[in-house]
RNA sequence: GCGGCGGUGGAGGAACGGCAGACUCGAUGCACUCAAAAUGCAUUGCCCGAAAGGGCGUGUGGGUUCGAAUCCCACCCGCCGCACCA
C-alpha cells in the first residue's frame, strides 16, 4: 500500500486551474441537440464572505448541474451579487467607506471562495446588480412598467423603520416590526411609488398550480395573496345621506346583520359624531400598533357612533360603532356585524348588549358551519350555500350589492429613501409632471455624496447638482426623483439577464431568453418563500404581458434547502457559532467540505454540523484515494477499464447497485445523502475484496471498474477527487463521460435469501437460488426447522409468498 | 386558534406496506508501533442467557392488514408559517 496521503489542496488546485483556463462550464447560446437545463441557487447577497449556508446551496445546485450535464443536457448554470442594500450602506454610515468599496471587496471574497468550492460555474455570464451595465436594465424595466402603469405614485399609509429611516415594504414590515432590525414600525402618511403587483393577484394565485413547488411553499403564497369571494353590500346611512359598502364572504347571513362597525381610521367616523368619546378612541387607536390591535387575547373595545344604518335585505336600522377590530386596510374599512355566525362579531355583541340572531341552523352559535337558513324571510329552510348566490343576485337586481373579490395581497412599496440602490428614472417638472427619463439617457448612474445618513429623505437629494436637471419634456427645469428602489427589485430579474448577460442593446435577445426560461431549477431558502419568490413571479407576468418574454413562471421547480445549525442552534455571530466554509476547507478540502454537507441529512431538512462527521467524510475520500493510487499501481496502471465481462463477483455487482442507487436518488429525488452513502458501500467492498482480486487480469479489471465508477459516481458532490480518481485509473476526463448505465444483468445476484415469518414474526432466512418458483419457495421455507418449531404442528391456515423475498406462514 | 413539517440506537440518519437501524460519527477491543498518531480489522438497539436461543423495541393509545416505522383515527411533544382579513 502506498504511503502518500491525500492531498486535496495539490489535486483541487490542478484541477480548478485547469477549469478556468479551459473555460470547461461556459455553455454556448446557441442551441444544439442537447435538451436544455437551467440550474440557479438564488443570487447571493455579497457581504463579508460566504457562509456555511452558501456552501450548502451550491453543493446541492452544483451536484444536480454535473448530474445533469453527464446526462447529456446543456446546462445553464450562472453566477452573479445582489450587490445593493442596506448592510453596505450601514457599513458605509458607520466608517465613511464608500458602499461600491466594500460591496466590491465581498463581491472578490465570494468570487474567489466559489472558485476554491470548484463550482461549475460559467464566468462568463457573471455579474453585480450595482453595476450601471445591470442597473440600466434595470431602470428600463421600470420605465416600461410606468408606462404602462404599473408603476405609480400615490400617498398612503406606510411602514416607516425609525431607525433604517426609510419605508418598508409590507412584506418587510412583519409582525410591526422591521424585518431588518427588529425596530418596531410607525404609520407614516408618505407619498410612494408602487408596483400594482394587485392586478395580478389572481393570476399570481391561479398560476401556483402550473408550478412544481414544495406544497408549504404554494401555501405560503396563497395565504399572503389571500384571495376570498364574496359580495359587497351597500349600507344606507340616511343620517349622512351615504351608502356604506362592505365586503362579506358570508352574504348569506345578511338577515343576521345587527350591528355596523367601521374602523377607527375610517375618514366618515368623526364626520357621524364627534363627540369627545369618538375622538379619544380614535386617537388612542391611531397611538396603539397593529401589532397591539392585533393581539390575540384582548378584549374588544369600541365606542357607539349614536348612527343607524339600514340593513338592505330587511329594511331594519341598526346601530353604528367604531371599533379597532375592523381594519382600514382590508376590504372598505367597514362591516357588517353577523355576532351569531363569527366570533369576533359574537364577542363584541356580547360586550356591547347587541341583538345576536341566529340565521344558518348549524349548531352552538357562534357558528361558522352549513345549514338551512332561518329568520331570512323568503329564504328560510334554504340551504345557506344556495341562499348565498340568491342573495347576492336579489340584491344584484336592486343595485345594492354585487360578487366581489378581496384580497390580503398589497401593492409593492418600492421606494426606499436610502443611497445605495437603483436611482429611480424619473423627473418631476412642474409643468410637466412625472417624467421618465428617455431610454437612450439611461442608466441614470447612482452619483456620489458626501453624506450617506438618511435624514427622513433620500441621501441623494444633498447631490444638488444631480437632482437638478432640464425637463425633456418642456426644456425646461426639472428635478430628479431621489428616492431609489427596493433591492427586491434588482433581484426580481436578474434569472433573465443570465441568458444574455452580455447584451448592451436590450436586457436580453427574446429568442435568446426563450431558449433557456424558464429555469428548470431554482434552489434556495425558505425564507424567500413569499417576499423573493411573489416578486419574481410578478415581473415575469408583467414582462410576458408587454411582450418581451415567453414563459408565465419564472422557476418551474423550486428546491428549498435547510439550515445548517450548530448545537441544535441558528449560527450567528452574537451565539459565536459560526463556522465558516474556509475553516473547513483548509484542513479537509472543498470535496470533504461539500460532501459531508449533503451527507449529513437530506437537504431540504435543517441539519446540524459536526466538527467529527467532516473528519469521516474525509477518511472516505482518503481511501477512495488511496485505493485507486494502489490500484493504479499493482494493476499496471492507466490500462482502461476494458476487458471486464459478464463477471458477477462482489464488485461488480456491488458497482452496477450504486450505479442504480446513485442515479434515481439524483434524478427522482434530492438524496444526496444516500447516494453518498452508496458510494461509500461501494469503495468498502473494494476494499473487502481487493486482496482476493490481485493476481489476476479479469480480477485486476474489476477493480479498475470499481475504482472508476466510485470516482464517476462521487465527482457530482467531489468533482476534484473524482477527477483525479478518474484520470489515474482510466486516464480520461470524467466530466466529458457520459454517466454510467447500470446494467440490470449485473445488477441480479444467482441467489436470494429471503425472509420467512409465522405470524409475521421473522424466524429464519435461507438462501435459495434466484430461479426459485414461487411453489418452491414455500416449499424451501416450510422445510426450515426453525419454521417447523414455531409451527409446532398447528394448521397452516394461509400461506403469503413475496417472490425472492418473504414467505409468511398463517397458522391458528 | 388555523395550516404545514417532524418525533426511529449514545448522535446524524436509512428503510416509507414485506428481514427496523444502510452509511457516518462516537464508544469498546484487537493488529501495526518503543510509544502515540495515522491506518486496518472486529463488536456496538435494549433485556434475559455461559451459549444455543428467546423476549421487547420506531412519541402515546386505538384501528386496517397474513404482515405497520410506513396506511387510517384520536392524543402528546417539538419546529415553521399565518393569525381580529369581515
Amino acid at each position: 500500500m502506498s504511503t502518500e496521503r491525500y492531498d486535496p489542496r495539490a489535486i483541487e488546485a490542478k484541477w480548478q486551474r485547469l477549469w478556468a483556463a479551459e473555460r470547461t462550464w461556459e455553455v454556448s447560446n446557441e442551441p444544439d441537440e442537447r435538451p436544455k437545463s437551467y440550474v440557479l441557487e438564488m443570487l447571493p447577497y455579497p457581504s463579508g464572505e460566504p457562509h456555511i449556508g452558501h456552501l450548502k446551496v451550491y453543493s446541492v445546485g452544483d451536484a444536480l448541474a454535473h448530474f445533469r450535464r453527464r446526462s447529456g443536457m446543456r446546462v445553464l448554470h450562472p453566477m452573479g451579487y445582489d450587490a445593493f442594500g442596506l448592510p453596505a450602506e450601514n457599513h458605509a454610515i458607520a466608517t465613511g467607506q464608500h458602499p461600491r468599496a466594500s460591496t466590491e471587496a465581498s463581491i472578490a471574497q465570494f468570487r474567489e471562495q466559489f472558485r476554491s468550492w470548484g463550482i461549475s460555474i460559467d464566468w462568463s455570464r457573471e455579474f453585480a446588480t450595482h453595476e450601471p451595465e445591470y442597473y440600466r436594465w434595470t431602470q428600463w424595466i421600470f420605465l416600461r412598467l410606468f408606462e404602462r402603469g404599473l408603476a405609480y405614485r400615490k400617498q398612503a399609509a406606510v411602514n416607516w423603520c425609525p431607525k433604517d429611516e426609510t419605508v418598508l415594504a409590507n412584506e418587510q414590515a412583519k409582525d410591526g416590526v422591521c424585518e431588518r432590525c427588529g425596530t418596531p414600525v410607525e404609520i407614516r402618511q408618505l407619498e410612494q411609488w408602487f408596483f400594482k403587483i394587485t392586478d395580478y393577484a389572481d393570476r399570481l394565485l391561479d398560476d401556483l398550480a402550473t408550478v412544481d413547488w414544495p406544497e408549504h411553499v404554494v401555501t405560503m403564497q396563497r395565504n399572503w395573496i389571500g384571495r376570498s369571494r364574496g359580495a359587497e353590500v351597500s349600507f344606507r346611512c340616511e343620517a349622512l345621506g351615504t351608502d356604506y359598502r362592505v365586503f362579506t364572504t358570508r352574504p348569506d347571513t345578511l338577515f343576521g346583520a345587527t350591528f355596523f362597525v367601521m374602523a377607527p381610521e375610517h375618514p366618515d367616523v368623526l364626520r357621524l359624531n364627534d363627540a369627545p368619546e369618538v375622538r379619544d378612541y380614535v386617537n388612542s387607536a391611531a397611538r396603539e400598533s397593529n401589532e397591539e390591535r392585533g393581539d390575540e387575547g384582548r378584549e374588544k373595545t369600541g365606542v357607539a357612533l349614536g348612527q343607524t344604518v339600514t340593513n338592505p335585505v330587511n329594511g331594519e336600522q341598526i346601530p353604528m360603532f367604531v371599533a379597532d377590530y375592523v381594519l382600514m386596510e382590508y376590504g372598505t374599512g367597514a362591516i357588517m356585524a353577523v355576532p351569531a355566525h363569527d366570533e369576533r362579531d359574537f364577542e363584541f355583541a356580547r360586550r356591547f348588549g347587541l341583538e345576536i340572531r341566529r340565521v344558518v341552523e348549524s349548531g352552538e352559535l357562534p357558528s361558522t358551519g352549513d345549514g338551512p337558513m332561518v329568520n331570512s324571510g323568503r329564504f328560510d329552510g334554504l340551504h345557506n350555500r344556495e341562499a348565498f348566490a340568491q342573495i347576492v343576485e336579489w340584491l344584484a337586481g336592486d343595485g345594492k350589492g354585487e360578487q366581489a373579490v378581496n384580497y390580503r395581497l398589497r401593492d409593492w412599496l418600492l421606494s426606499r429613501q436610502r443611497y445605495w440602490g437603483c436611482p429611480i428614472p424619473i423627473l418631476h417638472c412642474d409643468r410637466c409632471g412625472l417624467v421618465p427619463v428617455p431610454d437612450d439617457q439611461l442608466p441614470v448612474a447612482l452619483p456620489d455624496v458626501e453624506d450617506y445618513a438618511p435624514k427622513g429623505r433620500s441621501p441623494l437629494a444633498g447631490a444638488e447638482e444631480w437632482v437638478r436637471t432640464e425637463c425633456p419634456s418642456c426644456g425646461g427645469e426639472a428635478r430628479r426623483e431621489t428616492d431609489t428602489m427596493d433591492t427586491f427589485v434588482d433581484s426580481s430579474w436578474y434569472f433573465l439577464r443570465y441568458c444574455d448577460a452580455r447584451n448592451d442593446r436590450a436586457p436580453w435577445d427574446r429568442a435568446t431568453l426563450g431558449a433557456w426560461m424558464p429555469v428548470d431549477q431554482y434552489i434556495g431558502g425558505v425564507e424567500h418563500a413569499i417576499l423573493h419568490l411573489m416578486y419574481a413571479r410578478f415581473f415575469t407576468k408583467a414582462l410576458a404581458d408587454l411582450d418581451l418574454l415567453d414563459v408565465q413562471e419564472p422557476f418551474a421547480n423550486l428546491f428549498t434547502q435547510g439550515m445548517i445549525t450548530r448545537d441544535g442552534a441558528k449560527m450567528s455571530k452574537s451565539r459565536g457559532n459560526v463556522i465558516s466554509p474556509r475553516e473547513v476547507i483548509e484542513p479537509y478540502g472543498a470535496d470533504s467540505a461539500r460532501c459531508y454537507i449533503l451527507y449529513i441529512a437530506p437537504p431540504a431538512q435543517d441539519a446540524d454540523w459536526s466538527d467529527e462527521g467532516v473528519g469521516g467524510i474525509h477518511r472516505f475520500l482518503s481511501r477512495l484515494w488511496r485505493v485507486a493510487v494502489e490500484v493504479a499501481e499493482r494493476s499496471g496502471g492507466a490500462a482502461g477499464a476494458g476487458g471486464v465481462g459478464a463477471s458477477r463477483s462482489p464488485v461488480m455487482r456491488k458497482a452496477h447497485w450504486a450505479i442504480a442507487k446513485v442515479t434515481t436518488d439524483l434524478r427522482e429525488r434530492f438524496a444526496f445523502n444516500t447516494a453518498i452513502a452508496a458510494v461509500i458501500e461501494l469503495v468498502n467492498d473494494i476494499y473487502r475484496e481487493k486482496e482476493s482480486l490481485y493476481g489476476s487480469p479479469e480480477g485486476e479489471a474489476e477493480l479498475r471498474f470499481g475504482v472508476a465508477t466510485a470516482a464517476s459516481l462521487i465527482f457530482p458532490f467531489a468533482p476534484h477527487l473524482g477527477s483525479e480518481v478518474y484520470e489515474l485509473i482510466t486516464g480520461r476526463r470524467v466530466w466529458e463521460e457520459p454517466w454510467p448505465d447500470a446494467d440490470p444483468a449485473l445488477l441480479a445476484s444467482t441467489t436470494v435469501e429471503v425472509a420467512v415469518q409465522v405470524n409475521g414474526k421473522l424466524r429464519d432466512r435461507i438462501q435459495m437460488p434466484a430461479s426459485a418458483s414461487q411453489g418452491e419457495q414455500e416449499r424451501l421455507a416450510r422445510d426450515s426447522e426453525k419454521v417447523l418449531a414455531h409451527v409446532n404442528g398447528a394448521e397452516i391456515v394461509k400461506t403469503v409468498v413475496v417472490p425472492g423475498k418473504l414467505v409468511n406462514f398463517v397458522v391458528r
